[in-house]
DNA sequence: CCTTCTCATCGTCAATCGCCGATTAATCGC
DNA sequence: GCGATTAATCGGCGATTGACGATGAGAAGG
């Protein structure tokens, strides 16, 4: 188990690559949009939402709980959960360094003309 | 392998979760990075970039083509690949929008003062 | 034609994921 | 205290992932 080939990467892309990782199944992303839409951050409210049992749910809101996408403060037998604004602006800012990367490349590619490869 | 829980969500939802997963793994973030980086669109210089062996980047490779995030041209014997505009355009738009449900939930939470929920 | 170079694919393996039911932990109301 | 409610955790399962070496397929060059 010793010497991952993830140490071989830049600590961005590894902290990037997580965040993007956390947002790869469909029900992250439900229970997120969730949470936005109801500014109002509920528990267990999601477990009814959503298609899956309370035990998967947790699982869920425990992954975003670890990369610091969500919150969830104790009130008394319930959780409550809710959008972490530190981590969505640090997601946003590190998503939009790579996306901004990219653009510039793909800008590049059009001014050249070539709809591809300009190898 | 029927009826796959995946289908009770959103069709957005899937295309952004599908798209996050491919950006879950460093060794294709640094990819994307590599390509957008030198605007000429190498082949398997990548290989030598990585610290990865050639069959584990061709996969990579391959996982970004099926997402629409990388576009690979045969040229002769070798393989250029370069980002895929239409591909990053899309992703561009479904996580600005999701990133836009968020921030705005995000800033109602610190308009009302509270620094986390407001159960 | 045969070799060489480049890349994709196959087969394999350990590790992780996603899901669930069942159990445990913790808190409130009584 | 006791029962009820809520959520986290455990154990287990099938499927997928990530890695590799080895093999296969295609085009250039001699």
């Amino acid at each position: 188990m010793a010497l991952h080939k993830h140490d071989q990467f830049t600590a961005e892309d590894q902290e990037v690559a997580a965040l993007a990782k956390a947002l790869g199944h469909p029900a992250r992303i439900a229970i997120l949009r969730l949470l936005a839409a109801r500014q109002s951050c509920i528990c267990g409210d999601i477990v009814q939402e959503l298609p899956l049992s309370q035990s998967t749910v947790s699982q869920h809101l425990k992954e975003l709980k670890a990369v610091g996408l969500v919150r969830g403060d104790i009130d008394g037998p319930r959780v409550c959960y809710c959008l972490d604004a530190v981590g969505w602006a640090k997601t946003r800012a590190l998503f939009a360094d790579l996306f901004d990367q990219t653009q510039t490349s793909v800008e590049f590619q059009n001014q050249a003309g070539a709809p591809g490869c300009a190898c």
